[in-house]
DNA sequence: ACGTTTTGTGAAACACGGCTAACTTTTAGA
DNA sequence: TCTAAAAGTTAGCCGTGTTTCACAAAACGT
């Protein structure tokens, strides 16, 4: 079954949050998201099933799978957020906006429109509030 | 009701095929939209009532709220096609994805990333096929 | 170690947006 | 004009992704 926008979301959001505090509880991917617990646990299970996520007795991790296309996302919203903001809108809008641009594009597509945009500035996952 | 994506692309579509041939009928936005007449019929009562659209005895047209709306879709789907070909996306994936992204930004931040990457090329609709 | 709080899961419901199938209505050709 | 084709509607279903609510299981403080 292929990733749909918000499996791509939970993938990223558990990148991001790993990033930031090594373990990954669905509880802070509920909170960092915002949807509820239940939402998550159904999620995880499809993701898990899919090899995308390995869930442990209480922490959730990526696979390899689950990691590159984690990466991917975190490099596009990270272009498009840049993007945005460069363009002058607000930190909050550009991060809200980002995160629905980041799932339209091919990563050929995404690739050619960087290349020709020449914006090399991908940071780590840190970055981001 | 606020607007979903596929109302916009209902919208957009009633939009561009009105200027290419005058009378838009639920079959037409079905054909070019490539869904069947039940979900059209189905949309086209949705819009009707939320006010976007005003249907006569054979014909679906918008109402001023609905042009707006279809306005802005169309300019947007312009701008990102036009920029991902222009990044040597192919013209058929272009439209694939610019369709997608047309809907991820407010106005305000649309025009604020048009004005940044000066791109003024915006056409009729009857250039799109 | 016990009880409370936190975290995770399961069931049932809902909204959305598509589909098919069956039906009605309109249009248009012979 | 009458009938067949085209167009539109309605009802019911499905998949996705939410939610709430109830419950289970784990973690933690004292």
């Amino acid at each position: 079954m292929a990733l749909r926008e918000s499996g791509e979301d939970y993938l990223e959001s558990i990148y991001v949050l790993s990033e930031r505090q090594g373990i990954v509880r669905s509880i802070d991917v509920a909170e960092y998201l915002g949807v509820t617990k239940a939402s998550v646990s159904k999620a995880m299970a499809t993701l898990e099933n899919s090899g995308y996520v390995e869930m442990g007795k209480r922490d959730v991790h990526l696979t390899e799978r689950g990691l590159e296309v984690a990466r991917q996302m975190w490099k596009r919203h990270c272009f498009f957020v840049g993007l945005l903001e460069d363009a002058g809108v607000s930190a909050e809008v550009a991060s809200q906006e980002g995160c629905h641009m980041e799932h339209c594009l091919s990563e050929a597509s995404f690739e050619k429109l960087r290349a020709m945009l020449g914006r090399e500035d991908v940071a780590g996952p840190t970055t981001e509030a």
